[in-house]
DNA sequence: TTACGTTCTTGTCATTTGCGAAGAAAAAAG
DNA sequence: CTTTTTTCTTCGCAAATGACAAGAACGTAA
């Protein structure tokens, strides 16, 4: 638990004390390598801090069709934000891509905190702030650039994701076929 | 200043005593067509509603060309999340394709009102929420969607975009040159 | 190990899209 | 109203990408 009370103090909005305190109304969870920590239809009810293990979230378009939509690693925080605040279904799934061990907060031991807790509160925040703001730096790079920049970009950023996740799942979060990233590839190497 | 009791109130997370105790500390906000709302490179300071008018987002990507990245249409909020929040330089500019009226909200006061108001907060972050998870959504068409399934969604669910923006500026919104959409409403025509 | 299923690569072909440039149309400025 | 600027459309061509299919490579489980 000393990984969660570290992340919590990480932002600097946080202190030791307070971290302690939060970390305590978490719960561990564990899951198995191609576990589903969320099903599309149920409503997320964990803020889920995860401590070892990557998983992603994926969706279906109208054709039926896996779309990988992120990919989480050690120390993120994984969980559905419609889903979660507004207490409604989930599109998305959330898949282990390998052991994942972390821990959990239900949505009402967390609007607890938040009520009790304005630094916590600012520390939810921040996390909100900094997912929509990816989200977006992300939208940019898949309107400005080719599919092969958007390839590097991401080897380069988030190198851990071609160690844990399949091409395939790759590909459909940067928005190319498997095939496409497949020749983008070779054409890399060729260098 | 009705309209934004109205709007605060709007999401039935705020009564009517609060949203008018709330309003009274946003200050109006006039501009004309084509003014900058906000620069890029500036830091916002302004939670701003819309009243009345039309305004679009836009970014520069690294060859200097315009991307525009949102378009905010009467009663919608206006800002920049991460520049905002974090208290940073803003990526974005703020467009007005219109005469503009809306009404403002600084950090300090809106961070007051945050502290004093639970209702105000979780009005918030609804907003936030909102903004989020429609950002995934389009994220998801981008990827999914060929442009032509783009342009008939948009063109469904927001046709006043239509009313006020230039098709350029569309374009860019939807990941596509204008030359392309020009071709896209070429084809959509012939039937 | 062997057998099976999944993932990845490669090929061909059709389609979409971008780029550069030119002209038409529309809007803004004088 | 005329001029100027901006926006929109159109053209030809090259490049990128998708769809489909076949086979290779890989991992998993019996």
């Amino acid at each position: 638990m000393d990984t969660l009370v570290a992340f919590l103090q990480s932002s600097n909005l946080v202190n030791y004390e307070k971290a302690t305190m939060i970390a305590s109304h978490f719960t561990l969870k564990e899951m198995d390598k191609g576990d589903l920590h969320l099903t599309a239809g149920k409503i997320s009810d964990e803020y889920f801090f995860l401590e070892k293990g990557f998983m992603r979230a994926f969706a279906h378009d109208t054709e039926g069709n896996e779309v990988t939509t992120n990919f989480y690693g050690d120390k993120q925080v994984v969980f559905e934000v419609s889903s979660f605040f507004n207490r409604i279904a989930s599109r998305e799934n959330f898949q282990c891509l390998g052991d994942c061990r972390g821990w959990a907060l239900s949505y009402a031991d967390l609007n607890m905190l938040f009520h009790t807790l304005p630094e916590f509160r600012d520390f939810g925040r921040a996390m909100l702030v900094k997912g929509f703001s990816s989200l977006k730096t992300r939208m940019l790079s898949m309107i400005t650039e080719t599919a092969e920049q958007r390839y590097h970009g991401l080897l380069e950023q988030r190198p851990e994701i071609f160690h844990h996740a399949p091409l395939k799942n790759i590909a459909s979060y940067l928005g190319v076929t498997d095939t496409s990233l497949s020749r983008i590839r070779k054409e890399f190497s060729k260098k």
